[in-house]
DNA sequence: TTGAAAGCGCTAACAC
DNA sequence: GTGTTAGCGCTTTCAA
C-alpha cells in the first residue's frame, strides 16, 4: 500500500537514506552514483511509487522536453497523418508532443502560440508560414527552435519542411496540359482560408495563364470540403460552363464528389473531361476510377520535421549562455522541400506530349 | 526592439515600479489591483514582450492545465475525430490537451502515463479499460481526474464515456437476424490486439449463438484494417464458405473491400449476401451502396469526456488537504453510457420481422 | 562518490 | 490596494 499523498524526492531520498542530490541523481541517471546506492534509491522509489515532477525539475534547469505542435485541425485527414510522423520520430526520445489547434484563423494562433511558449517548450512545430508579426517576434525572442511545415513558399522564422503548394499547383496544371486539355476550370473550397489550398490553386493558373489556356472559371466556396460539396459545385460549373474540359480541385475530397457527379452524368472520363485532385487520400481507392491527385508527403514531413526538432532541441544549451549576444543559431534547423510526387490515376488521359509547360 | 533575454514578471514589475507580486496579480486578473497600477503593468508587460512562466506557477501553486490524452493511435480516423471534440471542448477553458500514443501496446502505457503525470495534469484520458494494474495504482494514487473513454464494459478508474462495443455487437446481430440472414460470417483485423473490435465481434457471435445461428466461421488477420485486406479476405471466405448469408466486419473499412469484392464478383447485395461494417466512417458515401454501421458517437465521446475533465479540474482544490485522507473523490466524473447507433444502409435486406433476438 | 547551499519564477498567506 | 516572506520540488554549483 503505497501513500495517497504525492511523494517526492525527498521521500525517496530519505526511505533510501542518502541525499536529495544523491536520489536525483540516481533517477535521472546522471551516473557518478555507486551501484549500490542506486539500486538502494531505485528500491526506494519503486516501493513508494514516486513519480517525477517535471514542473520542478524543468524550473530548476533541468531539460524541458515538451514540444508544441499547432495544427489548423485534426478532422483534416492530413494532418493526423503528419502528427503520426512527428510522434513516431519523438517516440524514442524524450520529447513529447503538445497539441494545439486552431490556426486557420490567426487571430486565435496568437493566444495558442503565447500559451505553448509559457511551459518552456523544447521546440514548437507550426503548420504553414503565415503568421502575425507578434506571433513571429515572440517565437524569434523566446529562442525556441521553430519548425514551419507543410508550406515553403516564404520566410522561415527558422526550420521550414513541405513541399511547394505554388509548385505543386504549376506540376498539376503542367501535368493537365500534357494531356490535352485546353478548357480548365478550377474549384476550390474552404477558401481563401485555406492559404495552401490558395498557393495550389495560383500555381496552377499561373501555368494556365502563361500557357494561353487561362482558366476558363474558378469555382470557390466557404464550406468544409466534403464529398457532397464536390459534387454539387461540378454539376453547377458543368451547367454554367459545359465547354469545360478538365476540372482542377483544391483536394481530393471534393474532386471525388466531382467524379461521381461527372459519372452519374454520363459525361467521359478521362477522355471528355479530365479531373485532378490533391492530397493522396487512401480511402478514396474504393473509387471506380482511380483519382489523378498529387501526394504532399505528410508523413515524411512531420517526421523530418520532428528529427529537426530533435536535433536542435538536444543540442541547445540548457541555461542562456552567461551574457552578451549569446543566442547561437538553434542547430540542426534548415529548409528542406519536398518534391510534390504526382499520381497520374485514370481520371487524366495519359500524356501525349512530354509534360513540360 | 525587446530584449533576447527571458523577460521575467520581476522585470515587469520592476519596469512598471511596483512589486512581484502586484504585477502577478495583473498578470493573472486575480482583482485588488487600482486600474492605474494595473493599466501600467500591462504597459510594462506589453513593452517587454512578457510571456508567462507556467513551469514556474505550476510549481508554486498555480492551478495546472495540461491534460494528458492517451490514444492507440491518431492514424485511425476515429481518435483524430474523438480528439476534435476534446479539443472544442477545452477551447474556451484555461485547460490544454497533452496528447500521447501508443496504448495498442500495455508495455508502453506504463510508461507513457508516467509521463503524464510527471507534468501534474489537470486530468487525464485514456483510451479503453484496459490498462495494466500499474497504470491504474499510478492514476489513483496521483489523485489526478481521469476520465476513460470508448470502451465501458469495465470497472472504470474514475470517469468513462463511451458506447458498449458489446452491446454495439449485439446490435449489430440482432439486426442482421432481424432482416433474416441466418449463415452468418465475421471478419476481424488487428484482432485480438484492438480490444474494442475483439468485443464487438464477441457481442455479435454472443447473439448469433443464442439464436441457434452461431457464426458459419470466424476470420482473422493481424494487418492494418485497409480495404485491400477487406476485399482478399471477403474472397478467401466466400471461396471456402460459399453459402454464407452475410458477413458482419470489424469496421467499415474491411467491409468496404468486402463490398467491392462482392460487387465485382456479380453477388447480389443485400439479397444475396448482407454486409455489415463499424463505426460510420463518413468517406464511404462515396461507395456505390451506402454501407450499413453503426455510429460510435466518437465526437459526443470527446466533448463530454472533456466536459467531464473540466468539471473535476475547476473544482478539485489546488493544493493537497492539509492533513489526514483528504482525497476528496474527482467531482464531476461518472459513467456516461451513450447508445450506439445502427445505421442500416443499403448493404442489409430491409428488416421482414421487428429487430429483437 | 556524496552532500550542502542556493535558487529557478512564480504564487499563497499574511501583513500593512 | 500593495508589499513582504516563504516555499513549491527539483537541479546547479561547489565543497568535502
Amino acid at each position: 500500500m503505497r501513500s495517497t499523498r504525492k511523494v517526492t524526492l525527498a521521500d525517496v531520498a530519505a526511505a533510501a537514506g542518502v541525499s536529495v542530490m544523491t536520489a536525483s541523481r540516481v533517477m535521472r541517471g546522471a551516473g557518478h552514483v555507486s551501484a549500490r546506492t542506486r539500486a538502494r534509491v531505485e528500491a526506494a522509489a519503486a516501493e513508494l511509487g514516486y513519480v517525477a515532477n517535471r514542473i520542478a525539475s524543468t524550473l530548476a534547469g533541468g531539460p524541458t522536453s515538451l514540444v508544441g505542435v499547432v495544427f489548423p485541425s485534426l478532422s483534416n485527414h492530413v494532418y493526423s497523418e503528419v502528427f503520426a510522423g512527428i510522434s513516431a520520430v519523438f517516440d524514442p526520445t524524450p520529447l513529447s508532443a503538445f497539441v494545439a489547434l486552431g490556426n486557420y484563423h490567426a487571430a486565435h494562433e496568437e493566444k495558442v502560440v503565447r500559451d505553448i511558449l509559457s511551459w518552456q517548450p523544447a521546440g514548437v512545430i507550426l503548420t504553414g508560414l503565415d503568421h502575425t508579426e507578434g506571433v513571429r517576434e515572440m517565437l524569434t525572442t523566446s529562442g525556441v527552435p521553430v519548425v514551419e511545415i507543410m508550406d515553403v513558399d516564404g520566410e522561415p522564422i527558422g526550420g521550414n519542411v513541405g513541399i511547394s503548394f505554388l509548385e505543386a499547383g504549376e506540376l498539376v496544371a503542367r501535368e493537365v496540359l500534357a494531356a490535352g486539355y485546353r478548357r480548365v476550370a478550377l474549384i476550390g473550397s474552404r477558401m481563401p482560408d485555406d492559404l495552401l489550398a490558395t498557393r495550389r490553386m495560383e500555381g496552377a493558373r499561373r501555368v494556365l495563364q502563361r500557357a494561353g489556356a487561362s482558366p476558363i472559371t474558378e469555382l470557390h466556396d466557404e464550406g468544409r470540403s466534403s464529398i457532397a460539396l464536390g459534387r454539387q459545385m461540378t454539376a453547377a460549373l458543368l451547367d454554367a460552363y459545359p465547354e469545360t474540359d478538365c476540372i482542377i480541385y483544391s483536394n481530393d475530397l471534393i474532386a471525388a464528389g466531382g467524379l461521381l457527379h461527372c459519372l452519374a452524368d454520363g459525361r467521359e472520363v478521362p477522355d471528355r473531361i479530365g479531373l485532378v485532385g490533391f492530397n493522396a487520400v487512401d480511402t478514396l481507392e474504393i473509387l471506380p476510377l482511380r483519382l489523378a491527385t498529387v501526394d504532399p508527403r505528410r508523413r515524411e514531413v512531420g517526421e523530418m520535421a520532428a528529427r529537426m526538432i530533435v536535433g536542435a532541441a538536444l543540442s541547445l544549451p540548457r541555461r542562456e549562455p552567461p551574457e552578451g549576444e549569446g543566442r547561437h543559431p538553434a542547430s540542426g534547423l534548415g529548409v528542406w522541400k519536398l518534391a510534390p510526387r504526382f499520381m497520374r490515376g485514370e481520371t487524366l488521359r495519359p500524356v501525349t506530349a512530354p509534360a513540360g509547360g
